[in-house]
Order: structure tokens, then sequence, then C-alpha cells
DNA sequence: TTTTTCCATATTGTCGACAATCGGAGTTTA
DNA sequence: TAAACTCCGATTGTCGACAATATGGAAAAA
């Protein structure tokens, strides 16, 4: 799993990881109302820690809280997405460009056996298709920290913008994109070993494009439903 | 001002505020211990909610915590400020290509107005540099505005960016750039009236490049004193 | 029946006290 | 002298109790 679990330190910390990961993947849903004394309780916890996680929780946009009304997990609407996919567009088109100037031969080779490992995978089943996911998520982490900007990473690997991987795993019912994502992937990596950042930058762009249009006729069905 | 301060609401909400404005503001040192006891007798509040704050601010990064040790300000380095500027051109650039489509005729007549609200501070003294420089983030977080994407306006406006503006306030004694600043916003805005998203995009990136390449000289400068 | 008012209950907000842990001064030892 | 150890004060982490506020439903009025 890229995100360790730490379920050490403070009570407090213990807590948001567990929310956190609750919320990402589903366990809870979307806009459910967030008990301080049950879930304190669930945790074996007193209120004091879990309020502070909530908070946490709160600055990293996962939880939307109402003063004397309480927290709830943060909905999802299209438009949200659209959003997130628009800056995720700007964010990782960037990292495309930069990683392709400074990452080293030795990590672009690793993001090969990466994705020869995705394609494993896929031919062995379409049904892991949650495995898969949390791997693409690491193809796109990967080139992050290829590009070297810290903030880039933390936005899109680190607790910063666990608001994808919440989107990710809503909608990673559909396993009919990822030959054509796998292949996409493939000529961003190409792009990356020819040193060519417009090139990289431009296939990335038009990966996540294709991403949201894919989703979003998800919702679309959805929501006629 | 942009940012209300709220000072409403919960006891942590109100924390929260005043510790975000003080550490923006750099009245609190960068690196500086945040010591629990002391801030909350100051506030006049008891420890739980000045924690439940520092967690908040934890969570949009404005400190950093350590388990049993204690939360500091959050210390901005070259490289840390290199990467921000490297992600604010990539989304203020694309606010800008989508701001050229979304806004309406009446928002960019209210830009060129605030630019004009500019110019006069300027020509009146260079001196009120501070109100001049919320100016330019209000003149961003508008083009933000413009684009309609919540979630930039949430990064460049809201809670979630601040480190933008504290690192506005630690580099507003020079006033020298305001000139060329206001020249170049001009452009932007004369680019967005004639619905030119592509030519928006790269002047506003040109503009964040150049004010990037201005404040790192003056780190340069204050690193070799 | 519908709307409004009011109250009991549940939930959130806050505080103070206590336990756990860390940092540093002073001491001991090689 | 320098390194390691030990203790004490300071700071953080946690809990339980109480106050303040909102929610939902029953009762009363239209």
């Amino acid at each position: 799993m890229l995100h360790s679990p730490p379920e050490q330190g403070t009570l407090a910390d213990i807590a948001t990881h567990r929310l956190a990961h609750s919320i990402v993947t589903g366990e809870l849903a979307q806009g459910q109302k967030l008990n301080e004394a049950e879930l304190a309780e669930s945790f074996g916890m007193g209120r004091g820690p879990l309020r502070e996680a909530l908070r946490h929780l709160e600055g990293m946009r996962l939880v939307n809280r109402i003063p004397n009304v309480g927290a709830r997990v943060v909905v999802l609407d299209r438009k949200t997405l659209s959003d997130l996919y628009a800056v995720r567009e700007a964010l990782e088109g960037m990292a495309c460009r930069i990683a392709a100037t400074r990452m080293t031969d030795a990590e672009i080779e690793q993001l090969r056996k990466l994705l020869d490992s995705h394609e494993k995978q896929i031919r062995k089943q379409g049904g892991k298709v949650y495995a898969q996911k949390e791997g693409d998520l690491d193809f796109h982490y990967q080139i992050a920290r290829g590009s070297g900007n810290q903030m880039l990473m933390d936005m899109l690997g680190g607790e910063q913008y666990q608001l994808l991987r919440m989107c990710r795993y809503r909608t990673s019912r559909n396993a009919e994109r990822t030959g054509p994502a796998l292949q996409q992937h493939r000529q961003i990596v190409e792009a990356l070993a020819q040193r060519d950042g417009e090139l990289a930058e431009m296939l990335m762009r038009r990966h996540i494009r294709g991403a949201w249009h894919s989703i979003s006729e998800m919702i679309a069905k959805e929501e006629a439903a």
C-alpha cells in the first residue's frame, strides 16, 4: 500500500489515519454524519483525540464541519470532481514536464517495470480492479516524485489530496478503461525516456482528460438511475 | 481585507484564524515553537480548543507537528518557495485560460477598476506596500474566481494556500517590482477582455515566473548576509 | 389537518486534572 | 576532556465531567 497506516503515535494521529482511510475507501459514505462519541467509542479512545482528528481532516478537506452541529464526510458532486480533474490536469502535466528532465534513467526503468506488473495483473483478471487502481495511483505518484517538487508530492501523494483517491474508489468499478489507460501510461514513459518534456506533458494532460470523460459519463449514468 | 476575520463561532475556530493570521503576517516567526499553555493563556481559552486549532493548522500545512514534542511554524526555505511558485504557475495559468472564456464582461471591467485603484495607491506612495500586496492577491484571487473552479479558489484564496500569503508578507519589502507587475496585470486583463485564453495563460505564467525570479534574488541576498 | 411552540434529549464545546513523555542540567565515568 | 547516565522540570497527551447548543417530536393553537 502506498499510504502506510502508521497506527502508532498519538491517538489523534491514529484516528486521523483510520478515518481518512475509511472516507477514501467509501467505508464511510459521502455526507455521512460523524458522531464524536460513537467514533471515539469504536476507536477505544476519548472524545478529545477524536475531535483533534476531525479538525485535522477538516484542514485537509476530507470533512465539512459546522459549529455546534457536527462534522460530515465531504461529498464529491459532479462539479467538484470536474474541478478536481482540471486541477490535476494542470499539476500532473507540469509534473511530467519537469520529470522529463529530472528523473534518472534508473527511475524511468523502474516506472517501466511498474507498468509491466500492471499489465500482468490485468491479464490475470479484471477482477482485481481495486489493487490495479492503487497501482495507477502509484504510477502518477512516481511521476510527481520524479518532478522533485515536494509540494506537488504532498498534494498528489500525501494527505492533502486524498479526494482523488476517494474519487478513484468510487469509480473503480468501470474496468473497461484499464486497457487504454495502460497504453497511455506506456506512451508517457517513453516520452520521459526520450526526455521530451513537452510531449510528456501533452500526453499526461490528454490521459487525464480521457479519464475525466470516462468518469463523467459514468456519473451521468448513475444520476439517470 | 480579503480574508474576513470571523472572530466568532467556537473558540477553536477563533484560535485557528488568529494563529493563521499571525503566521501569515510573520508576527510569529518561521520555525517558532508554539507552546500550547502559553498560547491558550494569551487567547483566554483552555488547551483543548487550542490543540484543535493546531491540528487544523497542521492539516493546512501552516505548522509542523512532532508527536510528544510540539508544533512549530512552518519554515519556507528556498526550495519550498521554488516548488510553490512552480505550482502557482501551473494553477494560475490554468485559471487564466479558463477565466478568459468564463468571466463576464462586467467582471473584467471590475478587474480593470481594481488595477486603477492599485495604480493610484502606487502613485500616492510606495510606502503602503503591504496593502498593495494584499491588493495583488485580490487580483489573482479574482481571476481564480473567474475560472469558476471552486477547488482552485479554495487553494488560491481560501485557507488552503496561506503559504502564499506568508511568502508575500515576507518578501513585500521589495517595492521595486510593483511597477512592472502592474503593467503585466494590465496585459493579462486585456488578454482576458479579448477572450484570448492561451495568451492570458502565457502572460500569467510569465508574470509568476518573473515574480519568482525577483523573490529568488532577494533570498539569495538575504542568505549572503 | 397544518402550523407553531416548547421541551426533553442528544450532541457538541469547554475546562481542569492527571498521566506519559521529552529535553536539558548536572553528575559520573572512561 | 568528552561521553554517557540520571534525574527533574516542563510540555504534551488523554480522560472525564459539566455547560452550551441544536435536533426532533409532542402538545397546543389556528
